[in-house]
DNA sequence: ATTAATTTTTAGTCTAGCCTAAAAATTTTA
DNA sequence: TAAAATTTTTAGGCTAGACTAAAAATTAAT
């Protein structure tokens, strides 16, 4: 069954909606982040739900199905591999691949997702921290988690961290982050993705985006 | 001025057809590249012409403009340096990067281009010697050419190898092909692109494509 | 130099993927 | 729980880029 552009596009950011709610995704959440409008959404929705790719149904918002599912994975491999390689390989920073990425994903060549992931050594995580689905599309049991990828009220407990330079030790310790700290993300700053984070229970703390990345939590 | 897919695509395809003529070139003859129909080429070549990327009139072919070449060049020198980290970064042989190459052309980062000719130790052919045009749209002057290259019914001399394994070197004494040697090809077969090749004026003779690649003439 | 064959263009359609405006369903508020 | 606000869907349109069938121009053949 060929795919386009747009259809894989649309699996893909439903996928990270799922990501961080068990609720069904709705119409204007997708067209958010497409950059459509909610007509063009529900237009889609209806035609990828009858190639089975996702259960929908009307004014109930959208789930992927399991195929659904499927190509979605492999989608975000394709993506955290090239960010892997444009970052490791290309010399780039690590927010400036995104958008090519973003091209680069839809290349559509398996044996070359084979070898590009041998070339970067099996890569479990991309450059963000996230995790790196495999062939099957299995997500890698990390264990843990970037502070900054936890949802919004879940709970955490610090268990490492993602660098250890002095200076990031240092100011952790000034935030009275240690480890075994019980964390929560109270609230994140779309501006520049600070966050807001209660730890211990304590009134929050904002940290910024860079920090919470480097923050790995257990759930 | 924003450019599509489809349009890069014609442009790369009448690039490609006018390196082995000075004709103008026929709708048809695009029409079998692009693998679409003389009907729709028409109407893609009339919109380009609007654009100022061809000189197009009615029944008499088409032939790129300045602005024209200059961004078929840019996507000829992507295709050719991706086919080069696809044979000697991820190690695909070089009859398997064709397809593969046709989509990532189509990559839009200038910078990612930069990066890549640096990685890639700014190689000046590709995995078959088809040069690799710079930043500025110049094609590298190499000397010399494949003889696969070489148009039809042009002469020209055998200056070199392109390998030296001792079974090619073997099979070119036994066809008489010598450095200095005058050579013209009379024919190309479709089928398996071999080559009717004319040697020192005497009848043409039948060989391979893979020998008409490592044969390195001047015109 | 006509006729025949071929090539190219025009005219009219189709689909994917988007849009706007209005209608319908759902959710929130008083 | 009825009215108001919000979300979602329907209906109808638009453009890019393809198509077929028929007409027009060019080229080849008698």
């Amino acid at each position: 069954m060929a795919i386009s552009f747009a259809e894989e596009n649309y699996l893909k950011i439903i996928y990270r909606l799922s990501e961080s709610t068990s609720d069904d995704i709705s119409t204007n959440a997708i067209a958010e982040l497409t950059q459509n409008k909610a007509a063009s959404v529900t237009d889609m929705l209806r035609k990828m739900s009858d190639k089975g790719w996702v259960n929908y149904q009307k004014y109930q918002g959208v789930r992927l199905s399991e195929t659904g599912e499927k190509i979605a994975l492999d989608i975000v491999r394709k993506h955290r591999l090239w960010e892997v390689f444009l970052v490791n390989k290309m010399g780039f920073n690590w927010d400036e691949v995104h958008e090519i990425a973003e091209q680069l994903e839809h290349i559509e060549s398996e044996v070359l997702v084979d070898k590009l992931d041998a070339f970067l050594d099996y890569p479990r995580t991309d450059p963000h921290g996230d995790p790196i689905p495999n062939k099957k599309g299995e997500l890698p049991q990390l264990g843990y988690i970037p502070l900054a990828n936890m949802p919004i009220g879940k709970a955490g407990k610090l268990v490492g961290v993602a660098q250890d330079s002095a200076v990031f030790l240092q100011l952790l310790t000034k935030l009275n982050l240690k480890l075994g700290a019980n964390l929560e993300i109270t609230e994140i700053n779309a501006f520049d993705l600070s966050v807001s984070l209660r730890i211990d229970g304590n009134p929050p703390v904002l940290i910024s985006h860079e920090v919470a990345k480097n923050v790995l939590i257990k759930r």
